[in-house]
Parts: C-alpha cells; structure tokens; sequence
RNA sequence: GGGAGCAUAGCUCAGCUGGGAGAGCAUCUGCCUUACAAGCAGAGGGUCACAGGUUCGAGCCCUGUUGUUCCCACCA
C-alpha cells in the first residue's frame, strides 16, 4: 500500500521535520574532494542583533537556490555560514539593556562589559541562525563562523600587521565623522546624506580698524565659537582690499584674520566663509593651508564644551537657537533665508553625524584600490548585472583613507600598544609587554577597536583558515559566487575585493549576484520606523517557506526591487498545492509494478509529446540558472507544471489510466518519469515539498537534495510528435472555445466531423477529442459535406459540430466572414513581407523558412474557411 | 553637478543575442468533468512614455525629450 497524502499540502506537518531529516543525513555538509570541483559561497554574514527581514529571505533564498543546484550537479557546494559582532549595533543594544539597570559603560568597565557583550552574543546571536534554517537554507552549519570568532581574530591581526608594516595604516590626526549618539568615529561609507530644510543665516562680521561690516553666511551659525578666520576668493574685486585684516568674531569678541582662497566659490552666498577648522571638512582642509588654530568647540556628545563661553553644556540645537538670539540682539543678524542643503548622519541610529578633529587609524586605501580596480577591469570578478561594476569602479577611483578605528569596546582591538616613556607605537600580532622601540615596559594597548568591516573584509578567506594554509583555502577559494544587495557594494564588496587581492593575491570571487531590496506593496522600502516591514517568519507560518522562496524568486529580474505582497504569496501556495495535488494524482493511480524511475518500451504520442518538452524544460532550466536568471527559470518551471504537465497530459492520460492494463502502465511510468526529474528542477526553488512528494513517489537515493540534476537527453526530442500533437490540441481548444461561446455545457456531448489533410494525426488525437472536447463521436476523414453544422477551423482541420438546432446561419457567415478577413490581412502582411527583396536576401534563411510555412498554413485555413462559406450557401 | 535604473494589459511585473506582444492578480461567462473551487474551460483588455534615427524588420539598438526612482559628489 502506498502513502496517501493529504488533499492539502501543509508546510508546517512537512518542513521541520524535513529539515531535520537533511541534518541528519548530513547533506548539506562538503568536504574537500579533489574528485569534484568545488563551488562555494559564502554568507553575507547577518548580524548577531538582527532579526531575519525580508532582505535576509530574498539574499538567502539565491544563495539556496544556487547552492542546491550546484550540489545536486554533483560539485562539492560549500555554503558557508555565519554571523556578524556588529560593533556599534551590539555595543548600542547592551548599553541600552544596561541603562534599564542604572549601569553604565565607563561603570563597569571594559572587561565586565565585554563579559556581558559575550553572554548577550550567546543568548542571542543564535537566534538569527535558527531563523535561516527556518528558510531552508541548507548551509554546511560544522562550519559556521563568527566574525569575532579566534580564527577570525587571527586573520584580522594577522592583516592589521601586515598593512601597518608596508606602511598601508598610519595614525593620524584628522577631521573625521563622528556620531554624537554612537559616540564613536564612523567612515566615508557609513555617513548617508539627506537632503534637510534649513536656513541660512546672514550675519555681519565687523572689520577691524574701520566701521565697515563683512556679510557672511552660513547655515551653523553654532560652530562660529570655534571660527579661526574668514575666507574670500583671491580674485574677488569685492574683497581684494580686505585680505589681511581682521574681523571682531561677533558674540565671542574674537578678532580673527581674514584669508584669501581658492576654496570660496565667488558668487555663491555672499562670497564670504566663515572658516571652522574644528568642525568642518572643508574648513579644516583651509585651516591647514594657513596655519590656523583648530578650537574644538564640542563634546563627544555634541554639546557645546569649555570653549563655547557661556553656551557651554548646550545641544547643538540649543546653541543654535541661543547664538541666533544673541546675533539678533546685538544686531549682527542681517537676514535669514530658508534653504535646504544635506545633512550627513549616522547610517545606523540616523543621528546627525558631527565632523569632528581626532585621532584616528587610517587604511591608505590608494594603493589597495588600484591592484583591486585592475583584477575587475580584467574580468576576475564580474558583476551581474553588469552595470553595477560601474557603482564599485567610481567608488574605488574616488575613496578616500578608511578610518578604521572605532571608539567602541566590542569589536576587534586594535593590535598596537603605546609607549608612555617614548612615545612610539608597537604594532603585534601577540601581547607587547615592552616596547619596541626604548624597551620600556610601561606600554599599554590602544583602546580603540576596529570597524566591524575590517574583519568582513576578509570573511572569504578567514573562514576557510586563513593565515593557516588549510586544505579548505587550497580547495574552496577562490570562491564562485556572492549575493548581496546593491546597497552593499562599497561597506562590503569592494573592501572583499581588495582584501582578497592584497592578501590571497586572488579575487575572493568569479561572481558577485546582486539583488535589489524588498519593497513593500506600495513600493516603499521597508523599514522600523515606516512598521511597514513584513516579517518573513510569519510568511513561512502562514504560507510555508516555499511559498515565501517562490514568490522572493519568482517575477524579478537581478538587480531590480521587487513589490512584496499577500496576494503574490498565495498564488505560490497555490501552486505549491497544485503540484501537491498531481502527485496525488499520481499516486492514487499508481500500481505496485511501477517500482523505479524508467520510461516504457513503447511511448504514444502524448507521451512523446510531454517528454519532448520536459526535455527542453531541463535544458531551458539549466542555462538560465547558469546565466543566474532565477526568475526565468522559476516562470519556467511554472509553466510546464501547471500548463503542460497538469492540465494537459495528466488530463490526456485518464483514459488510459481508467482503461487499465499496459497502456495504464506506460502512462503510470511517464507520469512517474516526468514528475521526478521535474520535482528536481523544483527542488532548488521550493525544496521542502519537493522532497516530500519525492520521498513518496518512486525513487533511487536517500534524499532529492542530494540526487542528479537532469541532463538534456537527445533522445527525448520528438519535434515530429510535438507538432502533430499540437494540432490535436489545437483542435481540442478550437472546439472548447466555439461551445464556450454558444453556452454549451460539457455535459452536453456531440459528434465531431473531421476534415483534414493529415487524418492519421487525428485519428490518434480521437480519444482526446472525446474525453477533452466533449465529443460523442469523432469521425475523421479528407473531406465532409454537411449543412447547417457548427464549423471550427484550425491550422490543420476543419471541424463540423453537428448541433443545427443551435445554428444561427447568419451569425455563422457574419462569424465566418469576420475570421476571414483576419485571415487574409494575415496572409497580406506575409506575402508582402516575403515579397520584400530585402527581407528575402538579408534575413536568416530560417526566419524566412518561417514566414513561408506559416503563409502556406495560412493560405490553407483561407480555403477551409472559404469552403465552409460556400457550404452556408 | 556626475552616473544609473525604471516607464509594456485596470494592478504587479516578465520579455534572454532585434524575427508575429506574455504571466499572475483583477474583471466577465460557463462548469462541483471522481488530483486540486487554493480548481477547470473560455473571454475581454496593450499606439510597449514621446519624437527622431539605424535596419528587410525595433518593446529590444542609437540620439533627443518628458516623467519617476536611486546612487555618488557637493557651494559654507
């Protein structure tokens, strides 16, 4: 007895315990195998605060599909797993837990904060993993890492080293971006400029020594606690006399030097900067062109400090507000305009970042850029789509020095110690106790840690080993394919990409897959705090996960963002149901003798017909997961299931089945056949209930995840079969559609006269015709004489419906009429194509080929139609 | 300021190297045909944003225009 499913498919009595049953087998493990080549991936490592969102789904659900698929190709496919410390995104959430019990950071210092950094990565950095699984992501997970795991640690010391040694990292006193909130540096990349309405502010700066008034404006009347100078361009007529003298800094009652610089666009504003080297990029870079003092007017959480007078202990925004008051009262303030310009902030807690002068560590990122642009220019790595190479080649060409040096305490630490006798700095891989520069043993290590993309950076090598020269290393890198969002490249991609280069000497990838984001159903992206996010999970709950990979996979094109919404989700269910129903199918019809996974000695013309186009399904599927077009082979996949394989052969072979004996048989194999080897083609996309169905259907192996991907077989090519039977087809819906029009129900039966040139094509078809058209009788023959007959006309029959009682004979000439002149601006248009010179000599001897078969067809419906004309009169 | 994407049926989107416009959803009609009503059979609906060009042939290639989204840079 055979295994009955249930008449609904439900993914939640199916998908842990399928998921179960792989890890038991140990599937998704791979090993070093010089017999199979390789392919690998490696996680975009998800943060260990994170919950899965649908960005996560989508990214994991490529990496899923490809993976499989390798696998199932039979290459030893790694799919590296893991997490990420997320430095800030951590640190910020312990601080927070921390607050709720009155303790703080600095409280309870570092070690007992680390302490807790680590138990709150074990309690919850787990949770994220259990959520991929959840996916069905079949990840090697006796491999999973973490990005401040020992092995990872090494690497990163390893490199820090390494760079600092050649000079690539140096410590500088610089203007860097600072988040107030975070309380910590932050890079170029992790700064996101928006565009904010603000005001500017006219204010008249007094000169010196004569009772005229410099007009300045600026949109931070603020930071003018901390101006050294005020700069106007050198050509400028306006100014020209003035360069050199000075200027009384209102409210402050500073005087201060008026310089002259290029940097000061002439006709923007008033011509006229005030000049803030502390707090400002621009202005630094002129303060560093004329010597001028950098007053740091700010505290590390941006209010105003000893140097800002009496504003001291405001907010930025305080002191905004107070400043313009007291600008406004002395009379300095000469007009305030609205304006909006951009305004960077912090890209994880979106506070308003402060440009701020420290020291910070510096990756020289010249000299790793160029040797990275050239291996991308070459073709090592390629982006698909390709466009994005451009978005990493105008980073690369542009970037600046990477600050790498983090205010924070849950990170990597910086490898360096200091010297308090002498001053210099050890750099090491282990523990300095003296330093190596004047031996003293008064050294203690810098309290800055790394940006957390520092050790992203090498995640493609440092999880398979490296410094060690491991056997993984040898075996799986370079690795095959990275998935990412668009919105990655440079935090991530980029910085892989140079990594790989500078110390493995090879690109850490052939392929970099990206993907565009999630958006919700009215296109807006989604986000915390729009709580338009839609939590994949309870996706999976209500749907099941296939359902959820479908949709992620299915209508997208790479690249691209794509709507998320219920109704796409439940026409997957649907389809996962309908699949679901034809195994039933299937399997309610099966026979003990049907055993194995073989195709009958003699196959009819259905069969042919189905096999043929399996056999293009496999082929077609194949290369477009090989060309990463996911979306095409899941539409296609779609397709043959529901269209050809459901509502056509599995409708063509009822009969036969019904009929019983060896025609059953040979139905029951194809059926079987097919069924498997596209259940395989499935399983990459939607491999919960592919397993499930496979398990209960006949089959060689332990489990579909680990069984052969189909090949293209040539000896299932039926060209011949496909297009006879598709005539019967044809005329099986030509039929359908004239009694769906004149409103006859399928239960009303009625002959069928064939007239056709080809009787043996439909002599064949005559039991679909029956079962599938509603024919009482099918008669075939070259030629019927019969009046008042509804007539269908095809490409290849013309058809006699004998129901005169529901024959209107003018509607049938005007209707006959109609489908003739279609018919003859049809054979127009060919006959003028054909008779184009042009088209004849210039297009593929196919193409034209073509357009004559389907003149000639053409010209045979017209006589068909004209014929049954002629009979009406 | 520079760059990129998008514009195709009422909605959401496919359409791979140019060779007779597609799907899902929605709408309308008829069916409980014993795998599936989460279903079956049918129907309607598109100047492929606009204007030029290349070509025997353009949704697809080129130029320009408009609308829209995004990225980068940034004049304080």
């Amino acid at each position: 007895m055979r295994k009955q499913l249930e008449k609904v498919y439900d993914p939640k009595q199916v998908e842990d315990k399928t998921y179960q049953f792989w890890m038991d087998g140990n599937y998704f493990h791979a090993e070093v195998d010089p017999k199979k080549e390789p392919y690998t991936i490696v996680i975009p490592p998800p943060n260990i605060t994170g919950q899965l969102h649908m960005g996560h789904a989508l990214d994991e659900t490529f990496q899923d599909i490809l993976i499989r698929w390798r696998r199932m190709q039979g290459r030893s496919a790694l799919w590296l797993p893991g997490t990420d410390h997320a430095s800030i995104a951590t640190e910020a959430k312990i601080v927070e837990a921390m607050r709720a019990e009155g303790l703080t950071k600095e409280g309870i210092g570092r070690e007992k904060f680390l302490e807790r950094a680590w138990e709150w990565k074990k309690q919850y950095g787990g949770r994220i993993v259990s959520q991929l699984k959840k996916l069905g992501s079949s990840c090697d997970w006796e491999r999973e890492r973490f990005t401040m795991d020992e092995g990872c640690n090494k690497a990163v010391k390893e490199v820090f080293v390494n760079l600092y040694e050649k000079g690539l990292i140096y410590r500088g006193e610089r203007i860097i971006n600072w988040c107030p909130h975070c309380k910590t540096s932050i890079s170029e990349a992790e700064v996101t400029y928006e565009e904010k309405a603000g005001h500017f502010w006219h204010i008249n700066y007094p000169i010196v020594g004569t009772d005229r008034m410099l007009e300045i404006a600026t949109t931070r009347p603020e930071t003018m606690l901390g101006d050294t100078a005020v700069a106007v361009h050198p050509d400028d007529e306006r100014y020209k006399d003035l360069i050199g003298k000075m200027v009384l800094l209102p409210i402050v009652n500073k005087e201060i030097p008026i310089v002259a610089d290029t940097y000061v666009e002439m006709d923007f504003g008033t011509g006229v900067v005030k000049i803030t080297p502390a707090h400002d990029p621009n202005d630094f870079e002129v303060g560093l062109r004329h010597n001028l003092p950098v007053i740091n007017v700010m505290n590390e959480d941006a209010t105003i400090n000893e140097n800002g007078g009496k504003y001291a202990g405001m907010t930025r925004e305080e002191c905004r507000k107070a400043i313009v008051a007291d600008l406004e009262a002395g009379g300095f303030l000469k007009k305030v305009e609205d304006y909006s310009h951009n305004v960077g902030s912090c890209y994880r807690c979106n506070t308003i970042i402060e440009p701020r002068v420290s020291k910070q560590w510096f990756v020289r990122m010249e000299p790793l850029a160029k040797p990275a642009n050239e291996a991308v220019r070459a073709g090592k790595t390629k982006f698909v789509p390709e466009r994005f190479d451009k978005i990493y080649f105008n980073w690369m060409d542009n970037v600046k020095d990477w600050c790498i040096s983090r205010q924070l305490w849950w990170g990597h630490r910086i490898p360096a110690w200091h010297c308090a006798d002498c001053g210099e700095i050890t750099v090491s891989k282990g523990e300095v106790s003296a330093c190596a520069h004047c031996g003293s043993g008064n050294v203690h290590q810098d309290p800055d840690t790394l940006d957390t993309w520092f050790s992203s950076a090498l995640w493609p090598f440092s999880t398979l080993g490296w410094p060690d020269k491991t056997q993984e290393l040898e075996y799986f890198y370079p690795t095959n394919t990275l998935v990412t969002g668009y919105d990655i490249i440079f935090f991530w991609v980029a910085r892989m990409i140079f990594s790989g280069v500078a110390h493995m000497g090879e690109v850490p990838f052939d392929t970099v897959l990206i993907h565009g984001l999630v958006r919700d159903a009215q296109g807006r992206k989604m986000s915390k705090s729009l709580g338009n996010g839609i939590d994949p999970l309870e996706i999976i709950d209500r749907y099941g996960a296939d359902a959820l990979r479908f949709t992620l996979a299915t209508g997208n094109s790479p690249g691209n963002d794509m709507r998320f919404s219920d109704e796409k989700v439940n026409a997957s269910r649907n389809f996962a149901n309908k699949l679901w129903n034809a195994s039933r199918f299937i399997l309610m019809n099966l026979s003990d003798e049907v055993d194995a996974v073989k195709l009958p000695d003699a196959l009819t013309v259905e069969d042919k017909w189905l096999l043929s186009k399996y056999n293009t399904l496999v082929k077609d599927v194949t290369e477009n997961l090989e060309k990463f077009e996911l979306g095409m082979a899941v539409q296609k996949l779609y397709d043959f299931i529901w269209d050809i394989f459901c509502d056509w052969y599995i409708e063509l072979c009822k009969s036969r089945l019904q009929a019983g004996g060896v025609s059953s048989l040979g139905a029951q194999q194809v059926l079987v056949y097919v069924m498997e080897g596209t259940l395989k083609l499935l399983h990459p996309f939607m491999p919960f209930i592919t397993e499930e169905i496979w398990q209960a259907l006949p089959h060689e192996g332990e489990s579909i995840m680990v069984s052969a991907w189909p090949v293209y077989d040539p000896s299932l090519a039926f060209a011949k079969e496909e297009t006879d039977f598709e005539k019967v087809m044809d005329a099986i819906r030509a039929v359908r559609n004239r009694r769906a029009e004149m409103n006859v129900p399928p239960s009303r039966k009625a002959q069928l006269c064939i007239a056709t040139g080809e009787p043996e094509v439909f002599e064949q078809g005559r039991p679909f015709l029956q079962r599938l058209a509603s024919a009482s009788e099918v008669t075939v023959a070259d030629s019927f004489t019969m009046e008042g007959a509804v007539q269908v006309i095809t490409n290849a029959a013309r058809i006699f419906i004998p129901m005169d009682e529901l024959v209107d004979k003018e509607k049938e000439l005007a209707r006959l009429n109609k489908e003739k002149e279609k018919v003859e601006k049809e054979i127009n248009t060919l006959s003028k194509k054909l008779d184009n010179p042009g088209f004849v000599s210039k297009a593929p001897a196919a193409v034209v080929e073509g357009e004559r078969a389907k003149l000639q067809q053409q010209k045979d419906r017209l006589a068909r139609i004209e014929e049954s004309i002629a009979a009406f009169r």
